[in-house]
DNA sequence: ACTTCTAATGAGTGATTACTCACTTATTTT
DNA sequence: AAAATAAGTGAGTAATCACTCATTAGAAGT
């Protein structure tokens, strides 16, 4: 039959793409999505330059193949045992999630953030992917917080910004000046930042 | 005189470098490094292809050469009359200054933070550029704040990282993602980010 | 006016690249 | 075992790119 056909073939056909793929994003993640040759990802994959064309279409197809399963892999990962617990206690253990998250696929970030500037697909895949999903999660947590009067009424949208803006940059920041970044493990990153922004620079005693 | 001759050509020459320089930042930021080609930035240039390597050896050394000249320009601007105000008051000086730069200059700054992952040469660029006057600048301000007990005293590189990932994220996000991104002043995002950094999220009276 | 020098030009070049296709290899079906 | 089907291959292709160089244009000096 041709159903036992294509299942019997179907799963090795899917290790291939997954070594496509996976060569592909150390690839683009190197070099860039313009500076990653199709040569070179057959090469890691360990297949010939055609198979690549057989699985993708095209070199861009590839790239949005790269990027869009693993965005959502692992994002609402922490919801149901933190949820009740005091606001800041979700947020350091939201922040540690999406540091230890960042950590363990910081190339992927970084090639998607870089590109995300010259292809609107990718955009789109950042903003699907990971802003709407973030956004949902954060937004009942900021409202309700400011409801109960412990947060200060500020606009969600600057302020997710800034927030994003911190835990990002201090993975990039790691990897562009390693040198200047101290090593520290995830906790006392998130432990930082997270005081940082929910108490700030200033004592709170002066 | 040979020397009148240079004098007299050589301001044509600078004119036609700058004119290179200004249509190679365009490009380059618009398309990434190996995005960009030689023969576009020649067209926008409004000169002939050969020409940009008559002034420029590579072009590597183009890239190099938008870059680092922007760099300082416009960095140790507002020193001598706010350093003895305020520390929060200098702080909100400060960050509504680099914001504006950041402002005018939105393309070399995505053009330089997406490519210091790929070229050694634009990271220290960035390090000996930006980095290394900024932390000159605010680090005595972080280390007086901390004496006089005004400041928590958080370590000084983890704590700029995270200043400086929410200072250089809202004007990506801002170009990235323009219909999520409120319009808004340098000043009500100074005010903003200043507030949050330096006082956090939390109510200080809870 | 003639020579000299320099900056500018753009067609040309060799290297590189994404993508194709005729063919081989392996597996399943009959 | 033979035929049929599908997956994989890699030399080949057309296009593109950074960079070159013989030539031209124009100003400066005499």
């Amino acid at each position: 039959m041709s159903k036992n056909q294509r299942v019997r073939t179907k799963k090795t056909v899917e290790e291939r793409r997954q070594d496509i793929l996976e060569a592909a994003l150390k690839v683009f993640s190197e070099n860039g999505y313009k500076g990653a040759t199709t040569a070179e990802i057959a090469r890691q994959a360990g297949v010939a330059e055609g198979t690549i064309f057989r699985h993708f279409a095209t070199k861009k197809e590839l790239l949005t193949a790269v990027l869009e399963p693993k965005i959502v892999e692992g994002l609402i990962v922490l919801d149901q045992e933190k949820r009740e617990s005091s606001p800041e206690e979700f947020f350091r253990c939201f922040l540690k999630n999406r540091l230890e998250l960042m950590q363990e696929n910081a190339g992927l970030f970084r090639l998607m953030f870089a590109e995300a500037q010259y292809h609107s697909e990718v955009r789109e895949a950042l903003f699907h992917g990971i802003l709407g999903p973030g956004i949902g999660l954060v937004k009942p947590w900021f409202d309700k917080g400011i409801a109960q009067g412990l947060f200060k009424p500020l606009p969600f949208i600057p302020t997710m910004r800034s927030f994003m803006g911190m835990a990002m940059f201090y993975g990039v920041f790691g990897f562009l000046f390693p040198n200047l970044s101290p090593e520290s493990t995830i906790d006392e990153a998130a432990d930082h930042i997270a005081e940082l922004f929910l108490h700030g620079l200033v004592r709170s005693d002066s």
